[in-house]
DNA sequence: GGAATTTGACCCGC
DNA sequence: GCGGGTCAAATTCC
């Protein structure tokens, strides 16, 4: 089975169980709210899924809704086996997406306070306004760039139709001492700490620019590594599920994952830069309820995650999955 | 003084 | 020519 099918199937069950979850919704005293965040979900696994259909040569004879688009917690734009280039060897040479791996990612539901926290230190190098978009696109490269060579790069841009949603695009790999530092044991960080010491910095201009729209919390964030069961059987553990709905509806968008107990040889971390697919559909799980917790539909149902499915057979180890 | 951010200018693709 | 991406000097903060 290839990537792009696993994906497919994916994302169809996962409109099927948001489809379960809505029908429980359907009730009256269940908020519009909610009922309107399932319908997104839902439209966001249809797009998903014809969208691989359509990367497939399939003709869906329809353009994506950008309000499904925009409602995806995650929109997989990798294309598996490209490297990162810098193209920049003439001065200014303009950087083209293509050959670039590319993930977008929408990240709604992160308030003000609580922005896009993807765990790697970023430095600003751009900021543009962008054509028939409110808000300003930042640019940003791994802060290691200089010092070990690290091409990773990332665009922040706020929705217009939904200013709690921030689009992230990135482009390129982490080969810095950070992506290792998520390949190894998951020590957890309180997310007090991490928003304190030297990455604590504050200025009035960038509050300023958090009433504008573009959150700076997000560029320096020391972010703990992140790990989780390696065996099927674990994932399918209530301890998983509980972990991750604790850290979620702890309002915290980063995946902050406490184990049980650390072992090299029970868990494995992955790069997020590195996760492809995977790690969106993670990050799904695990910042849906957030973005729950941080809109007014607080009072959704936590308890259908414990239904969600993880197949037993998934193939966690192989590592073409995460290309 | 070092590090990070801001911002105007430059460059390139379309 | 326009829009987007990047550079780099200036600025700001610790």
């Amino acid at each position: 089975m290839d990537w792009e099918l696993r994906t497919l199937l994916i994302e169809l069950k996962e409109g099927r169980e948001v489809t379960n979850q809505l029908m429980n919704h359907l009730h009256p005293t269940s908020s519009h709210q909610t009922r309107q965040l399932l319908l997104d979900k839902i439209l966001c696994s249809y797009e998903k899924a014809l969208s691989i259909l359509n990367w497939n040569g399939f003709d869906v004879g329809t353009k994506p809704a950008v309000n499904a688009i925009e409602s995806c917690r995650s929109i997989d734009h990798s294309s598996p086996g490209s490297e990162v280039s810098d193209k920049r060897e003439v001065f200014k040479k303009r950087k083209t997406s293509s050959g670039l791996a590319e993930q977008v990612r929408v990240c709604s539901g992160a308030s003000l306070d609580n922005p896009i926290d993807d765990g790697y230190c970023w430095r600003k190098y751009g900021q543009k306004a962008i054509h028939g978009s409110n808000f300003p696109r930042g640019y940003y490269r791994c802060t290691h760039r200089h010092s070990q060579g690290c091409l990773a790069i990332k665009q922040v841009q706020r929705s217009d139709n939904d200013p709690t949603n921030f689009e992230v695009k990135y482009k390129g790999r982490h080969t810095c001492n950070q992506a290792s530092q998520f390949a190894g044991t998951f020590i957890p960080v309180p997310v007090e700490s991490r928003e304190k010491g030297n990455h604590s910095r504050k200025r009035q201009h960038q509050l300023d620019e958090k009433l504008e729209g573009l959150d700076n919390r997000n560029r320096k964030d020391v972010f703990p590594s992140f790990s989780f069961p390696f065996e099927p059987e674990a994932v399918k553990n209530d301890s998983f599920i509980d972990a991750i709905r604790e850290n979620s509806v702890m309002g915290n968008l980063s995946p902050v994952f406490i184990s049980p107990e650390t072992s090299e040889s029970n868990y494995f971390s992955v790069s997020p830069c590195c996760m492809g697919s995977f790690e969106s559909d993670l990050t799904d799980i695990i910042s849906d309820p957030t973005s729950v917790t941080n809109s007014p539909s607080e009072d959704l149902d936590f308890s259908s995650l414990d239904k969600l499915e993880f197949d037993p057979n998934f193939p966690f180890d192989n590592p073409e999955f995460f290309s």
